[in-house]
DNA sequence: ACAGACCATTTGGGATCCCATAATTGGTCA
DNA sequence: TGACCAATTATGGGATCCCAAATGGTCTGT
């Protein structure tokens, strides 16, 4: 349990993520201090982390309004992402001294592989998955030798799917079996991604390394397009449900990759 | 005057920049009162601000610790940003529908340029070239399409020289007008690689537009990498002596390019 | 003399109060 | 009837108070 403040800023953050806090609503002090039973300390303490996280800003006047968080937004920021982790991996090829990185690299991309080959994605495959791929994708912003590369991504990492690692899954076809092939395919695909950068790292391949990371990236902006192709509604909302790793009350990316 | 809290994060933020509070210092609430004269309301705000900035840490049990803030680490920091601004060129040439912006930049390299042809570097020529840089990169930032890019660089601009289109000097030769020829030079090679940015952008080139604009921020490293090999006690108050816009108490970013 | 427990002081989080000011509403005058 | 001005109210910024937790030092018992 932290303290009233962050978990108020991480309420609130959910709620302008689901559609409960409508873009361009009003916020103001005494009306959270009400709805949430508290004093106006921890109150403003939220607005200002969730103003300085862009989610709010400062309304004309008096209050907070609440900043859209559109399909587009998460897009443009996985974008961001993905080209600060090309980056990263482009720095980590052209370092010495990073055979333990590449073990755990190695590792994790073997256990993705061996979790793919089981066949069957339940959650609890998906949350292994997850892990591993979480700990590749860590393992590179870590040790890529520039601190501010994965301070800059963690500064954005409040949005959903934006997380060091988080992967987006068609829960259509997981939970009905529908097309589960198609999803192994592409899981496939990632995970021989993976591969190539960690070969391109180890050989210290900058160019390649940053190319291949980048058409990682890529993946998963097609693969959100895929969603709203079959959806042109696709709400933000509906993309949080297809992510693996729901509402991340636990700041789990604080552990890191222990090194 | 903004408020006290952002007041004083900016007068904190200084003393660490530079050197006032001394690397792993650790900063109490009630101290800060006491030397400020204020409350505990907005010395917490303040924190909390430096928190998310990366200025200051949480400690081992209580009050935060100040962070190190290294030539290394600007160094880095304008790395991520130039990796950015290069993204953002890419966009931007992808894009269609540019004309205002390009007429903009073009305008701000011809200001620059002649600038340069003056021949003398005061400070009254250094503050306009700035504005014309600042004119430059942030019409890339804005008009890439991208609002997450822009957002991601505001994020990590309150570090000395991160703010968009900083510069940096050779004050030295500047005040004693020694080596201004080979000042001058730089920032007519720099301004060069303004006009390819611009011809790449308005050609509709992605890959030249960020191979050049990588380019173009390399420099400013290399730049950095000259005065460390001139004086290698560089900290980073030298750093911040060298760089045009002191301290940046006013929030000239805000105004953006005006679209 | 050393170890463990206990107490005091420090410190941070939260609540409440006060005040300045922006927004709004109502009234009056042209 | 419309516009302008004043009074009231809503709201945010800052100060102060209270409490819980942690730290450090001391005291006592073995």
């Amino acid at each position: 349990m932290s303290s009233i403040d962050t978990e108020l800023a991480n309420t609130i953050r959910w709620d302008i993520i689901d559609g409960t806090f409508a873009h361009g609503a009003r916020l103001t002090e005494a009306k959270l201090c009400d709805s949430h039973n508290v004093s106006r300390t921890p109150v403003r303490l939220a607005l200002r982390r969730l103003e300085q996280e862009g989610m709010i800003r400062k309304g004309e006047g008096r209050g907070y309004v609440v900043e859209e968080v559109t399909v587009e937004g998460i897009k443009q920021a996985v974008q961001v992402r993905g080209h600060l982790e090309s980056l990263a991996a482009r720095l980590m090829a052209q370092s010495k001294n990073k055979p333990q990185d590449l073990d755990r690299m190695a590792l994790a991309i073997e256990r993705i592989e061996a979790l793919i080959d089981q066949g069957s994605l339940d959650d609890e495959t998906l949350t292994k998955m997850h892990a591993e791929n979480f700990t590749f994708h860590s393992t590179i912003l870590n040790g890529c030798g520039n601190s501010y590369v994965k301070f800059t991504c963690d500064q954005i990492s409040h949005l959903p799917m934006l997380a060091s690692g988080s992967m987006v899954f068609d829960r259509d076809s997981i939970d009905g079996k529908k097309d589960i092939d198609k999803t192994i395919l592409r899981l496939k695909i990632g995970n021989s991604q993976h591969r190539i950068i960690y070969k391109a790292i180890e050989q210290e391949d900058p160019v390649r390394a940053e190319g291949m990371m980048r058409e990682h990236s890529n993946t998963m902006i097609e693969y959100i397009e895929v969603f709203e192709h079959r959806n042109t509604k696709l709400t933000v909302r509906d993309l949080v449900s297809y992510s693996v790793q729901g509402k991340p009350d636990k700041e789990s990316q604080k552990t890191g990759t222990g090194n």
